[in-house]
DNA sequence: TACGCGTGGAA
DNA sequence: TTTCCAAGCGT
């Protein structure tokens, strides 16, 4: 048997049920790769059930406003993901006159779309002779192939695209896409694949060499950079002060409070011990400050970690930048995870 | 071209 | 606790 032969007959007994895969409504598909994007689909799924339903087709989308659009996203991540979906259910509702595009090349020159995306919209949905290659499909590739050459480089994906394209089954693209990253995400997964039942383990160069656990190489090695930040949630009559975040840094487009970011856990320390006080009234200039009121929290987020501090006001917080809200109306914000899961833990929202 | 972008789960 | 990973993309 062939390689998509056995692939597609593995895919048939063993694949999940999911959502996306009952329709061809390339709009539906569209939104479950954007989801699926470095997202796993048991995080991703409630999201796309969501979407959905608020948002049935691209037009409906298209006519929502961007904060809708980001509140609907809260919590997923990647937010430029919300951002680009939306701008480009915008242009396809004006310059494509509300038709998702039938073509390869207009698909892939849409906002959000790179050469993956594209890809599978364009086989799952008019079944186009297009190879998807996303993380699944490197992994397998350079296992079944013994590929040394890293992943992460130029030369390693140009190596995997081209026999990602030439293993592709042209007579059933939809359902060999489905198969192989299935198959990746299921079977030939990153740790402890059970190769000993695999179909392929035959023909694997990778588990010919017992090379297994050594591919897909990879480069670079994921570095953390720790952040510390301080929140200030201002309080003047039951109304708080929320500034929405722009581009440059992570969660542009969300609500967050007043923040001062440390530069080191050791001014996040100090900060926390004595300069409180000073650093507050000289960040946002409002004046007095009851210190009573004040309460701490610390809540950390693989790498980003904040301290909460609720003070009560005796005057208006001023400035431009920032929208007065009531404290019951946050819920109607996107704010940052973090955020939002302190507030839920202090009973705030 | 290399890097930054979120979040949650697993080891 | 730390690191890595998961249906990538834009800049």
């Amino acid at each position: 048997m062939s390689f998509s032969a056995i692939l597609i007959n593995w895919y048939l007994k063993n694949k999940r049920e999911l959502p996306w895969r009952k329709t061809s409504d390339p709009y539906k598909i569209w939104l479950s790769e954007i989801i699926l994007q470095q997202t796993r689909v048991e995080q991703g799924l409630p999201y796309y059930l969501k979407f959905i339903q608020r948002f049935p087709d691209v037009k409906k989308l298209a006519n929502a406003n961007e904060d809708e659009v980001m509140k609907l996203w809260q919590g997923l991540g990647y937010y430029s993901r919300a951002r680009n979906l939306h701008f480009t259910a915008k242009e396809i509702a004006t310059k494509h006159n509300g038709k998702f595009p039938l073509h390869y090349h207009e698909i892939r020159a849409l906002k959000g779309i790179g050469d993956y995306t594209a890809a599978a919209i364009a086989s799952f949905a008019y079944n186009l002779p297009y190879a998807v290659v996303d993380g699944n499909v490197m992994r397998i590739l350079s296992r079944y192939l013994g590929i040394n050459e890293a992943i992460d480089s130029a030369v390693g994906k140009k190596m995997l695209t081209e026999a990602a394209q030439e293993f592709l089954d042209v007579k059933n693209p939809a359902l060999y896409n489905q198969a192989i990253m299935e198959f990746g995400a299921t079977y030939c997964v990153p740790l402890k694949p059970d190769c000993e039942k695999c179909p392929f383990n035959n023909s694997c160069e990778a588990f010919r060499l017992k090379k297994v656990n050594e591919l897909p190489y990879k480069s670079k090695k994921t570095k953390i950079t720790k952040r510390y930040f301080h929140y200030f949630i201002l309080d003047y009559k039951g109304k708080t002060y929320l500034y929405k975040r722009k581009s440059g840094d992570i969660w542009q487009g969300l609500y967050e409070f007043l923040l001062h970011e440390a530069k080191s856990q050791l001014e996040f320390d100090e900060l926390l011990k004595s300069q409180l006080l000073k650093d507050v009234a000289k960040h946002s200039k409002m004046g007095l400050i009851k210190t009573s009121s004040i309460k701490k929290h610390i809540l950390s987020h693989q790498h980003i970690f904040a301290q909460f501090y609720h003070i009560h006001l005796n005057k208006p917080f001023i400035n431009k930048r920032y929208i007065e809200v009531p404290f019951e109306t946050l819920n109607n914000y996107a704010l940052p995870r973090l955020i939002h899961r302190y507030l839920e833990e202090e009973k705030i929202l």
